[in-house]
DNA sequence: CCGCCATCCCTTTTT
DNA sequence: GGGATGGCGG
């Protein structure tokens, strides 16, 4: 593990890697191969060995899915090694996740042997731009021990900042101004260069003011966010440009994983760092950009020979995942998409099952249908770690889990609440923060009445009080104020007990281990107790967690390193445990594959999402598409995908009309199964693909709605919505913006008070017959005659024998 | 200072 | 429907 506080100069050559020359381990043994040809090189594609061996000048690699990206990148790192060219500690290689990294890391070991342990930038985007701030952080006004603040704390003081410039933030909520900041950021954009129609968008005006505001504070509190790391490392390295050719010195190969995810900064912080040797290669499939909302620019990898002329692009067709079947479906669904780069996967594996298309009745059933499925797979002998269920939106979990619990099929949720997101975690930091860095007041502030001492919100306001007239941290501040009269006797009293303790414990800092002071700390501030004392069911585990952090502190070297790991590095990955279910999002399923894959919730609305249809109409149909395709090529072997008629959405029973999606999968490629369970209705699995050349993929500008509206065109000739009854997914998502979108004809909706009275007896799809009970705008709360008292929506029960 | 109730929102999410 | 959050009352 690379020290993050190792500020000695790189130029010294770092040596994990065997202190022989080159000519020693690594060539030779890489170099052995039978005719000359080095060994790693084996069993590469033609195409895969030009992407490693293209060694000079700008190279984009577009590898489709299942192609072996990974294994290119890796290759080359060896290569270029192998070769001389640069030595571990000159190679420059950023993923966007920990996961990926840690991949490659494991991977190029498993090719050159230990020297991967000498490359210490290789690393996520966040976590080398850290490595240089460390570095040089006093050029822009920070100490090397700069804490990284996660999103928590940035909420935090940013609430602070607005109530400092009396924002009304019931109004302007914290949480709108740190994705507004966090946009600003991704773009490049610091507080003087956000466009003056931006900066005023905010709070009448502030926008921009409070940017500056929140970028002072963290300044005096010598911290940065996630996007300083990237933003902050790029102004130093544009502002100091002995800085930057020192690094573009040092790094003479720079290799990108997913580059269709950078978004600008990354995009500009990249191009900066290339500018030197041009040696830069960068990999990616724009048909896989599933991150535009985070401000992931596609263009990035579509202009990549603009940006860097006579750059050699290679792309990567040969697919080694999936079989026929399931290729054909996806390159299919993606040929949708305009302005794609153009690849086609093709195999030269079997053909193997087609992908399976289920409309059944309700998101029940299709938690039912899933899970009997997969008993059956799991009798027949598959191994659960090879399924996986991806969904759109996370809320479409707690059906299966739901119905994993009863059946005991055992699973796991991706993508859950991470270890040091939980409170016990981030108080027990909040402890080692204000140790390690003095500065620290959002630690000071989250840990200094708990546990529980007796000290409140006006002890709190005169120590703001005091520190900011002084200019000192909170901290300092108590300490001076204990010695006044300012305060109550009685809170007088307990932040002194807790300023002497924490003079104590900093003074252990020197002679203890980090992880023995941890323990201390913890026992002696009371807090562990705190938890012991605790009557709360999930008390137990948060003290078990405690330890498991105090354990995992012993594997760095010291504190700085411990917490730099915690802010931008640690998750949990437990993978023991027997054999279980995935299930995940679809974007957390990107790299990932499996045997078999559950693809449910192809509905309208859900899939695509209708926000993303609304928020950024073609953009974000294709957008979801891509995602549909990172879906499917996810399975190796089956692909099963599920549209359910009802779904409950917001607590109501919605009926859905199949994903657009759908009528774009290849008939010849894609097999239509009825649903095990009863429930007949209607014959989309006859007439299914009637309309599948029919598909046009010229969109006009409001593009989706058209679509919609053609849809439902088509619905009356067939494809694959069915009844009267099925056509309302777009009002049922939009809520109030969008029309309603009534088979063949658009209908504005009322959002006047309901026809319904109460008393009058209705017909629901789901519910069968009822008596309304009680009427609130356009929703109806009903007592159905078998399903007992449910809300639906006015627009879904008909009046009784209509 | 704590705990209860009204209210609002509800896609995806890494670092 | 449900969870998170914030305000208010004890």
């Amino acid at each position: 593990m690379s020290d993050p506080f190792d500020l000695s100069d790189a130029d010294e050559p770092d040596f994990a890697i065997a202190p022989a020359p080159r000519a020693g381990g690594i060539a030779a043994r890489a170099l052995a191969g039978a005719a000359g040809a080095p060994r790693y090189l084996e069993g590469l594609n033609a195409e895969q060995r030009e992407a490693v061996e293209a060694m000079d000048g700008p190279v984009l690699v577009l590898a489709g899915a299942g192609t072996g990206k990974t294994r290119v990148l890796t290759t080359r790192i060896a290569h270029i090694i192998a070769t001389g060219r640069a030595r571990p500690h000159q190679i420059l290689a950023v993923t966007f996740t920990n996961k990926a990294s840690r991949e490659m890391k494991e991977r190029i070991g498993a090719l050159i042997g230990p020297g991967a342990e000498g490359m210490p930038w290789l690393g996520t985007f966040h976590s080398i731009g850290a490595k240089i701030l460390r570095r040089h952080a006093e050029l822009v006004g920070l100490q090397s021990t700069f804490t990284i603040l996660d999103t928590d704390d940035q909420i935090r003081l940013l609430k602070q900042v607005l109530q400092a410039e009396d924002v009304d933030d019931k109004r302007w909520p914290a949480r709108a101004l740190a994705h507004q900041i966090d946009n600003w950021k991704n773009r490049g954009l610091d507080p003087t260069r956000v466009p003056p129609g931006e900066a005023g968008a905010f709070a009448n005006g502030k926008g921009g003011k409070l940017y500056e505001m929140y970028q002072a504070r963290l300044k005096t509190l010598n911290a940065v966010d996630f996007g300083d790391l990237l933003l902050e490392s790029l102004r130093l390295m544009r502002e100091h440009p002995d800085v930057l050719t020192q690094f573009q010195e040092r790094l003479r190969y720079i290799l990108v994983d997913e580059y269709q995810d950078t978004n600008t900064v990354q995009y500009l912080w990249l191009r900066l760092l290339a500018q030197g040797r041009r040696n830069v290669c960068c990999v990616g499939d724009d048909d896989q950009s599933i991150y535009g909302w985070r401000g992931a620019e596609v263009d990035n990898i579509l202009r990549f020979d603009k940006d860097f002329p006579g750059a050699k692009v290679i792309r990567l067709e040969r697919n080694y995942r999936s079989t026929g079947h399931i290729l054909a479906a996806a390159a299919h669904l993606i040929s949708h998409n305009g302005g794609r780069l153009g690849k086609t996967l093709f195999t030269d594996g079997e053909d193997g099952e087609m992908p399976t298309v289920t409309g059944i009745w309700d998101s029940e059933e299709e938690a039912r249908t899933i899970g009997e499925d997969i008993e059956q797979l799991q009798r027949k002998g598959a191994n659960l770690d090879e399924v996986a269920i991806l969904v759109r939106a996370s809320f479409q979990m707690r059906e299966f889990e739901e119905r994993f619990i009863t059946l005991g099929v055992p699973y796991r949720v991706i993508g859950g609440p991470r270890f040091y997101e939980r409170a016990e975690i981030r108080d027990a930091l909040a402890y080692l923060r204000c140790i390690a860095q003095p500065a620290d007041d959002l630690a000071f502030e989250r840990i200094f009445n708990t546990p529980k001492r007796g000290l409140g919100d006006a002890t709190l306001q005169c120590l703001h009080n005091y520190a900011r007239s002084a200019r000192i941290p909170l901290m300092q501040a108590a300490r001076v104020i204990v010695e006044t009269e300012e305060l109550k006797p009685k809170a007088r009293g307990s932040l002194r007990a807790l300023v002497t303790d924490f003079a104590r414990w900093s003074s252990l800092v020197e002679n203890t281990r980090h992880s023995e002071l941890a323990e201390t700390i913890l026992e002696e501030s009371g807090y562990t107790d705190m938890w012991r004392n605790d009557r709360s069911a999930d008390a137990a585990g948060r003290l078990e967690n405690l330890k498991e952090l105090v354990r995992s502190m012993e594997e760095f070297p010291d504190l700085g390193g411990f917490l730099e790991h915690i802010s931008l590095v640690m998750d949990v990955d437990s993978r023991e445990g027997g054999a279980h279910v995935s299930i995940m999002t679809l974007h957390a399923a990107k790299g990932l594959e499996f045997e078999t894959v559950y693809l449910p919730g192809w509905e309208e609305g859900l899939f695509p999402h209708q926000r993303s249809l609304d928020e950024n109409g073609r953009a974000g149909l294709e957008e979801e598409r891509r995602l549909a395709y990172v879906g499917v090529t996810r399975a190796k072997r089956r692909a099963k995908i599920y549209f359910a008629t009802n779904r409950r959405i917001h607590g109501m029973w919605q009926t859905t009309i199949p994903s657009r999606f759908l009528d774009e999968l290849p008939a010849d490629h894609v097999e239509v199964v009825e649903a095990a369970t009863g429930v007949s209705y209607g014959g989309y699995a006859q007439s299914r693909f009637a309309n599948q050349d029919s598909y046009t993929s010229t969109y006009s500008t409001p593009g989706w709605q058209r679509a919609q509206q053609r849809r439902s065109e088509q619905g009356a000739s067939g494809g694959w919505s069915k009844g009267p009854q099925a056509a309302q997914s777009t009002q049922a998502w939009s809520g109030r913006k969008a029309p309603a979108v009534i088979e063949g004809e658009l209908v504005a909706k009322s959002s006047a008070a309901s026809a319904f009275e109460p008393g009058a007896r209705v017909f629901h799809i789901k519910f069968g017959n009822g008596t309304v009970a009680s009427v609130d705008g356009n929703k109806l709360t009903v007592e159905f005659d078998k399903a007992g008292r449910k809300m639906v929506l006015d627009s879904f029960v008909q009046a009784h024998g209509a």
